[in-house]
RNA sequence: GGAGGGGUUCCCGAGUGGCCAAAGGGGGCAGACUGUAAAUCUGUUGUCUACGACUUCGAAGGUUCGAAUCCUUCUCCCUCCA
């Protein structure tokens, strides 16, 4: 049987381990306990964290137990790696919510029954900490100067970096050494952005514990420009269905670029790597299949079979190829509504799919609305019930974005 | 604490009295080409009751017929010195 260390390696995820060959024999031959922090910055976590929890579930699987520990004191300080700058200070109570919210969606994705994973709050024991006696317990193993040479700094040193941000490391570090008193953790596992804090971790338990520790970073998804993948103009692609709807995040990845098709395949999805590579292998527009199976299997690990099922729906629908219109994003409205005529721009903002009147004016002007896939060119447009067919009304925004208007 | 330099539209960054809703680039949006891809080209990118009006250049006052530009106070940031 393959162990966790090769699943993960075939898969794709890993970037940098501190020990390769030990890591690779401990996963193979012990139940490790390792963990993954994840720091509450907003009210859900994004496809970025995705990755990462993937690589927890495929531990899992293996037969190791997960630790997810959630930020709510490194939050406080947050983490400068890769920002160049700093964080927005959070309340306690933005913070609170937040965890709450990620505990929900890790829940999903992880089986935390029966004590086969642990999901625990680092503000448990940041938050209460003494400051003189961390800075001679845990501050002294800590060379400012190393520190400075770390790459996650470097960025921060001509932009400024705070004396508050400085010391993340030094509490994410601290974090590892906890967790392994508490649960005997031996590794901690992240980001490639997280490779300078992982490597505190482990060289504080060695110093600490004078024990080894170990510690494995995950390939970051990027664009094929190198730019962090999972934003979106609107921001980030967000796992929770009311930030980013089950039908925009299967379209997010149902339009990812050719190159990074493979990828993101064995990254995000479970699907054996036999066909991975099938897939991934598919040329020019063959490969339109394969983003279709992409798409439909990460909406299923997130959102589930069933809203799956309906974002496949939609989009057959509306990118031809049949389907019905039921799961198309829409909007009811009532007959009377449309009585005396109702200015299509007005409709427009209603439905969101434009933020002022002046936007849905060029818009239209430059040939960008289509009504019942008819262009309309003339933004004074008043549409009425004869506009609709069959008591629908589809407005085509450019060439990907729908919205049903229905009578009721 | 002292000296100096700054805060401009989503971001970077020009602009030192009217020609400024503000150059240029990035990003976004739309059009063309395509495969719901990438690349490329074109247009566009404050708001509105739209050939005009209104609100923007850190904040508040002031000078002026007229201010992003000048003055005053405040505030935040950066650099050098201590």
């Amino acid at each position: 049987m393959k162990s966790a260390y090769d699943i993960l390696l075939e898969r794709g995820f890993i970037a940098q381990a501190t020990h390769e060959d030990e890591i690779k024999e401990l996963l193979a031959k012990e139940k490790v306990t390792f963990y993954i922090g994840f720091d509450p910055t907003a009210d859900s976590l994004t496809a970025g964290h995705f990755l990462t929890i993937m690589a927890m579930a495929h531990m899992q699987r293996a037969g190791h137990k997960p630790i997810a520990l959630i930020g709510g004191g490194t939050v406080k300080i947050g983490d400068p790696s890769g920002k160049t700058d700093m964080r927005k200070m959070l309340t306690d109570e933005q913070i609170e919510a937040n965890a709450e919210r990620f505990k929900k969606q890790l829940g999903r994705l992880i089986d935390f029954s029966d004590d086969k994973a642990i999901m625990i709050n680092n503000a448990d024991w940041l938050l209460k900490l003494n400051y003189v006696d961390f800075l001679r317990e845990i501050g002294v193993h800590f060379s400012v100067n190393r520190m400075l040479t770390a790459d996650c700094y470097k960025s921060r040193m001509e932009k400024g970096l705070t004396f508050l941000e400085f010391n993340y490391m030094l509490l994410q570090s601290y974090d590892f050494l906890e967790l392994y008193k508490r649960y005997g953790c031996t590794l901690q596992m992240g980001g490639n952005d997280q490779w300078s804090n992982i490597l505190g971790g482990v060289e504080l338990i060695r110093r600490k514990e004078s024990q080894p520790s170990f510690g494995l970073t995950f390939n970051l998804l990027t664009t094929s420009e190198g730019k962090k993948m999972g934003k979106t103009e609107q921001g980030a692609v967000w796992l929770d269905p009311e930030k980013t709807t089950p039908y925009e995040f299967y379209q997010y990845w149902r339009n990812i670029e050719d190159a990074k098709v493979e990828e993101c395949l064995g990254l995000l999805t479970f699907l054996p790597m036999d066909e991975v590579k099938r897939l991934g292998a598919l040329q020019d527009a063959e490969i339109n299949k394969a983003k279709e199976v992409l798409a439909f299997e990460i909406t299923k690990i997130i959102h589930g079979d069933e809203e799956a099922k309906k974002a496949e729906e939609a989009t057959k629908a509306l990118f031809g190829g049949g389907g019905s219109n039921a799961n198309v994003p829409h909007s009811d409205y009532n007959i009377s509504d449309f009585e005396n005529g109702k200015d299509l721009i007005e409709l427009m903002q209603e439905t969101g799919l434009i933020p002022s009147r002046s936007e849905g004016r060029r818009l239209i002007q430059q040939g960008g609305v289509r009504l019942n896939d008819v262009q309309e060119k003339d933004f004074g447009k008043s549409i009425t019930l004869a506009d609709f067919t069959d008591n629908e009304l589809l407005i085509k925004k450019g060439k990907k974005v729908y919205h049903l208007i229905k009578l009721v």
